[in-house]
DNA sequence: GTCTATAAAGCGATAGAC
DNA sequence: GTCTATCGCTTTATAGAC
């Protein structure tokens, strides 16, 4: 519904790949496969995106960069603490992922990891969504007192372990490995109070 | 060379598959490219591997599981220390990402990725490896002296850590998220003593 | 075990009518 | 902007000679 109402033609397209490369990743995932999910032709995508399947992919990483952005930003202002704010972020990976029946992970990582080092232009998308995620944890740990140094290490070790668990989650079907990162990088935030 | 000289056909097929699988993932290679790179033809794929791409795809995760598990058991007996150790592991991991340009990260997690909730066979091999993979952490830390439940959250966190740090590390091409990991991991395990 | 040839299907991309 | 048809190529997989 979300892919085929209400949006248009282009917006549907590039939500369609977004939710298809999270899925399968970019190579498995056909412009065929596209146009059809999206309810529009093969013709439309090629209007819209001349650049073919590489520039759509782009545009897909970067959808995918202001989803999670949002989940992001949606907690660490819902909650005060930063500790908690994080662990309750690692709560609602896990519940967004079992929900989906353990299909819909990071929505980049999968295309991120498959052209790293052999498709510049998604490669730099990838990096810019992480560099903005990092930046947004990055803030919250700086206005909640934490200094320059620590708070720029710990952005780091935050996105990463959240992806790494919630590409564990994934594989396992289970959401251990997303309440146990949540608990730990809330212990390590902790002990730089 | 260590995937055309000194070995059988079926372990250079599995060689050459397992390293173009962790540069590109499972979609993005073809049995024709892994028959080249392996110097060894289509009909010989087939018949060592008549179950096809998928079947040849577990092989190399199996691989992939046995070479990480080799580089992680090593750290692990060589430092007494374990948060010693992970850093340790976390360094090794830059300094072959880096000697590969970026190319070489986690031999299994592309393909895990791509093929979850959808290759059935692929996702069990990759769930596989890293149960192994978390039980020589959890081994490492519980004959170091920690109780079971530390350790067993532990062992999880060790292991996605290092997998999203080596993801970050691969796509900003830079060590410093594994360098950073590899002290949050210490810390975080010398907050349990 | 190795090799070539080939089938059947799908791919990304383009052209051109409407 | 939308749609269909098609080109050229590649894919997985099989057949069968050697």
């Amino acid at each position: 519904m979300s892919t085929t109402q209400e949006y248009g033609t282009r917006e549907r397209i590039v939500r369609a790949t977004s939710r298809l490369m999270q899925q399968q990743g970019f190579a498995a995932t056909g412009l065929k496969q596209i146009s059809r999910e999206a309810q529009a032709t093969l013709g439309s995508v090629y209007h819209f995106f001349p650049g073919g399947k590489t520039e759509l992919a782009v545009e897909a990483i970067r959808h995918g960069d202001r989803e999670f952005a949002e989940l992001l930003r949606d907690v660490l202002e819902r909650v005060d603490d930063p500790a908690a704010a994080i662990a309750g972020c690692a709560r609602d990976l896990a519940a967004g992922l079992r929900e989906s029946g353990w299909l819909d992970g990071c929505p980049i990582t999968t295309t991120a990891l498959e052209s790293a080092g052999r498709v510049p232009d998604i490669q730099r998308a990838a990096e810019q969504a992480f560099q903005n995620w990092r930046a947004l944890v990055h803030d919250k740990l700086r206005r909640s007192g934490f200094p320059e140094d620590v708070a720029h290490d710990l952005a780091h070790t935050v996105i990463n372990t959240l992806e790494g668990a919630e590409m564990s989650a994934q594989v396992s079907q289970s959401e251990a490995p997303l309440e146990i990162a949540g608990r730990h990088l809330a212990r390590l935030i902790d002990s730089y109070r």
